[in-house]
DNA sequence: TTGACATATTCTTATATGGGTATGTATTGT
DNA sequence: ACAATACATACCCATATAAGAATATGTCAA
């Protein structure tokens, strides 16, 4: 088997730079195909393609006004993400808190560290 | 040009399912290989690989422990996604919020919903 | 050393991708 | 009607999978 589709769902979708470079400058506005193109420099069919992956999974929304076409993100389709990533949040804080906690300690001599030398790291 | 590496970042990591339900399983806790072939009831080479790239990416962390190799989540190298992904926190908002307004003025008659009927959109 | 157990790596193969180029289609201006 | 503009799609191609099967590596135990 191959790898899953960019149009399956919004991961995937979003794996590509490029995608995510075009939503971050759609975030809040509303642009013709033309600006992303000159403003990511790209060439207009590959911005066309990027825009239909991210129309297929929800990521962006299109509007017709005359012979242009005005994309938008659609920020609601990157809470998902947003919320599989903060499943994480407390693991790197408590990661942060120890390397805090460590460093203080460093500056208290006279203090053993637990973690530093041979003592047996468990991590709880 | 092909699409980019799965070893290449965490977004083109995480965008494959597995790789995310790994990552949910050890998320807080450190587990041998094997444990991850039965809970996530897959197939030891499958589970090896998905392993070696989240390892690339820094996603996991690895320690060997006499013949089998236990692996802990690195969270710190998924906040860059939970970054990326809060900086459309406030559209989301934004749009639950004019969801909401105009829910609250549905209630009270007699009152013009902006965008609704004839009324010229244009989203600011 | 031999065997059993725990993981990793190396094939193969079907499939999808993204860039580039060319072409199709709808809309506007003259 | 015709030309120009703004996008979308079709096609080609080099490349990167992910799953499955087979095999290799590494460690412990007798």
């Amino acid at each position: 088997m191959a790898r899953a589709a960019t149009t399956s769902d919004a991961f995937n979708a979003v794996a590509e730079p490029r995608r995510r470079e075009i939503l971050s400058f759609l975030a809040g506005t509303e642009r013709p195909v033309g600006d992303i193109v000159t403003a990511l420099g790209l060439e207009q069919p590959s911005v066309s393609k990027h825009l239909r992956v991210l129309r297929d999974v929800g990521l962006v929304r299109m509007r017709c006004q005359g012979r242009q076409k005005l994309y938008r993100t659609n920020a609601e389709a990157i809470q998902p993400m947003h919320a599989w990533a903060a499943t994480f949040e407390k693991y790197w804080k408590h990661q942060l808190n120890r390397v805090k906690e460590r460093a203080e300690a460093m500056a208290r001599p006279g203090t053993t560290v637990p973690g530093s030398k041979a003592m047996n790291l468990k991590e709880k």
